[in-house]
DNA sequence: CCGCTCGATGTAATCGATTTCAGGGATAGC
DNA sequence: GCTATCCCTGAAATCGATTACATCGAGCGG
C-alpha cells in the first residue's frame, strides 16, 4: 500500500499538502492539486483508515447489535439503518447477540473502546459495560435503542406507540364479535411487550372484557408461538381468536392449528405483530400490525447522528407510525 | 477516556510495562503486573484501537457484503459468519449492497483502504476495485465468496454442490411420476442459477424427459416466484410440478397456486432451495433443498482465517453437504 | 520603495499504542 | 569477590495520517 508519504515524493509536495488536496482541496493551488491527483492515481493511493482515526478520534462506525440477525424483523431494521449510515458516510459494524447477555457485554466493550463512534442496540438491555458511560455523558452517550425501547427510559429511540398497536389490535377482534382471546406475549423482560400486554388489558378493560382474556408468554420464535397455542387451546378450547406479538409467533399459531384441525379464519381468527416480509404470502394471508422496520432503523441513525453532532440536549424519543393491516387471517367470530 | 499513558503513570511504570501486561503478561513480574491492572481497573482503561491497528497495520475486522440482508438465507449465512468471526477475535463489518454494483464497489474501496483485513462476499459478482488486488495477490488475496460461487472461479469459496443438488431435486419429482415440470431460476448471471439449472437438464436428460421441462428466469424474490408461476401454468397448464431455485420463489409460487385455484400438493407439486426457517411452518411445509447455511458462514471464515495464516497456497472450493428435506408440498402425480 | 497582507506550501508536533534494544539489578557459578 | 546470566523494565522509534504554526514570495497601497 502507498502511503501519503509516497505521493508527497512522488508529486514533489509535503505530505501536508496531499493531505489538503483530499479534504481541503480549495486551499491548494490548482497546478498543485492536479500533479497532486496525478501521483494519487498513479499509485493508487487511499489513506489508511487507522491513522486517520488515531488522529482524529473518529472511526466513522456505528455497532449495531441485534438479539438475532436471522429474524426479519430485526434484519430490516438493519437494511434502515445500513442504509442510513452510509448516506451519512458511516459503516456498520454488525454484532449478533444471541440473545446472550455475554455477547452483549463484548459488544459493549467494544464502544468502550472506541470502535465505533456510536451504538444502535435492538435489543432490550443495554449492556452492564455502557451504563457508566451513559451515567457520566447522559443524553449525549452516542447510544440509541432502535426499537424495543418504552418512552420512558434513559435512552433515546425509535419506536411505535406498542401500547396502542396492541389496543387496536383487540379493538380490530372485539369489532369482529370475538370475545374469548388468546394473547401470546413476548418476554415479559422486554418494555415492548409489557407496553403491547397493557394495550392489550386496555382494550379489554374498555370492552369490559377481562374475563375473556387468555395470556401466555412466548419468545417471539415460531417455535414458542406452536407451543404457547397449543398451550392455550389445550386450556380452553372456546377461544376464537389469538393475538401474537410478533409474526413468526403467528405462523407457528397457524402450525398449531393446523395441528388442532382448526381452521383459520372460520374457526379462530389470529392477528400477528411486525408485517415481516412473510406476513401477506402466509396461507391465509396474515392480519397485523406494521411496523415500519426500515424507517426504525434509519431514525435511529439519525438520532445517533444528532448526538455525533452535540444537537441532543436530551433523549429523544420518536413515534413512528404503525397500521393495522386486516388480511385473511381474522373474520366475525364463529 | 484514559489512555496507556494515564494507567503508566498512575501505576509508577512506563507505557511498554503497561503495553506487555496487556499482552504478555508472562514477561512481567507479579507486583508490577497487580500493580498495572489495579491502574487498569481503576481508570478503566481499554487500549484505544485505531492506535494499535496503526501500529500492527492490523484491524482484526471481517467485511461481508451480502446483496439483501433481509432475505433469510444470507442472514442465515451471516449469522455463522459473525459466529465464526467473533470466535477467531475478528468483528464483522456488514454492507448491505441491494444488488446494487455501486454500493459494492464501495465496500471494495473499504477492503483496498484497509478497513478490513479481508472480505467475504454473498453475492456473485466481485466489485471492479478488487480485481487489481485478485490478480496481484492470487490465492493470498484475502477475499473469499460465501455461497455464490461456482468450483471454477477464481476466488477461495465455501458452497454446496448445486448441480447434483438440484438434480436430486428433479429425480425426486421424477420419481413421484412428474413429468411435465416448470422450473423457476434466478438470474442467470449467477453461478449458482446456472449450476442448477445444469443439474435440471442432466436429470431430466437422464429421463429422457427434456421435452416437459419449462424454464422460467426469476429473481429469488417472493414477487418473481408469483409471476413466473402465473406465467408458467398460463403457458402450460397441463404442468404438475413446480421447481424454484429458492424457498422465497416457492411462497410466491404457493400464492400463486391458490390464486389460480390449485392444490399443492394435489394438483401441482413443489420444491424449493435453501430450507429457510420459515420452509417447514409454511401450508403445505415445503419440500426444500436444505443448505447448512450457517456453516457457510463458518466455512467461509475459516478459509478467510487460513489466508491470513498464510496457510492457503491455493484457492480452496469447500463443498458442504445438501440434503433434500420431503415435506408435504409433494406428492404423486395427480 | 517599503512594509503589510494574503495565498500557497512546508515543518513538525501529535494521536496512542507496540516493540526493539539497551540497561540495571539480582543471582549463581567459579 | 568477580563475572556471566537471566529477569524485568524503560527509552525511544515507529505506524500514517492531520493540522497548528511558520515561512516565503508576490502583489498592493501609501
Amino acid at each position: 500500500m502507498a502511503t501519503i508519504q509516497d505521493v508527497a515524493r512522488s508529486a514533489g509536495v509535503s505530505t501536508a499538502t496531499v493531505s489538503r488536496v483530499l479534504s481541503t482541496p480549495e486551499l491548494v493551488a490548482e497546478p498543485t492539486r492536479l500533479r497532486v491527483m496525478t501521483a494519487v492515481t498513479a499509485l493508487g493511493y487511499a489513506p489508511n483508515m487507522a491513522a486517520k482515526m488515531l488522529r482524529t478520534l473518529r472511526t466513522e462506525k456505528i455497532l449495531v447489535t441485534v438479539p438475532d440477525i436471522s429474524n426479519p424483523f430485526f434484519s430490516q431494521v438493519i437494511r434502515g439503518v445500513e442504509q442510513a449510515a452510509q448516506d451519512a458516510g458511516y459503516s456498520v459494524l454488525l454484532g449478533d447477540t444471541r440473545h446472550e447477555p455475554e455477547r452483549e457485554e463484548r459488544y459493549g466493550e467494544m464502544l468502550r473502546r472506541k470502535e465505533a463512534d456510536g451504538l444502535i442496540f435492538l435489543g432490550h438491555r443495554l449492556p452492564d459495560s455502557l451504563t457508566d458511560m451513559m451515567q457520566a455523558q447522559g443524553p449525549r452517550a452516542p447510544i440509541v435503542n432502535g426499537c424495543e425501547f418504552s418512552p420512558d427510559l434513559a435512552v433515546s429511540s425509535a419506536h411505535i406507540d406498542n401500547e396502542r398497536a396492541a389496543a387496536e389490535a383487540m379493538e380490530h377482534l372485539y369489532g369482529l364479535g370475538h370475545s374469548r382471546i388468546g394473547v401470546i406475549t413476548g418476554p415479559l423482560a422486554s418494555p415492548i411487550s409489557r407496553d403491547r400486554l397493557a394495550g392489550v388489558h386496555t382494550a379489554a378493560g374498555a370492552r369490559g372484557q377481562d374475563a375473556g382474556l387468555r395470556i401466555a408468554t412466548g419468545d417471539f420464535s415460531i417455535e414458542s408461538g406452536v407451543r404457547e397455542t397449543l398451550a392455550l387451546l389445550d386450556g380452553d378450547p372456546s377461544l376464537t381468536a389469538l393475538f401474537c406479538f410478533s409474526d413468526e409467533m403467528a405462523m407457528g399459531a397457524l402450525d398449531a392449528l393446523r395441528q388442532k384441525g382448526l381452521r383459520c379464519p372460520q374457526d379462530v381468527s389470529l392477528v400477528g405483530f411486525d408485517d415481516i416480509r412473510f406476513a401477506k404470502h402466509l396461507n391465509p394471508a396474515l392480519t397485523t400490525v406494521a411496523q415500519p422496520m426500515e424507517q426504525l432503523g434509519q431514525e435511529a441513525v439519525r438520532l445517533l447522528l444528532d448526538i455525533f453532532a452535540g444537537r441532543s440536549q436530551d433523549f429523544q424519543q420518536v413515534t413512528l407510525h404503525h397500521r393495522l393491516v386486516v388480511r385473511d387471517s381474522t373474520a366475525r367470530a364463529p
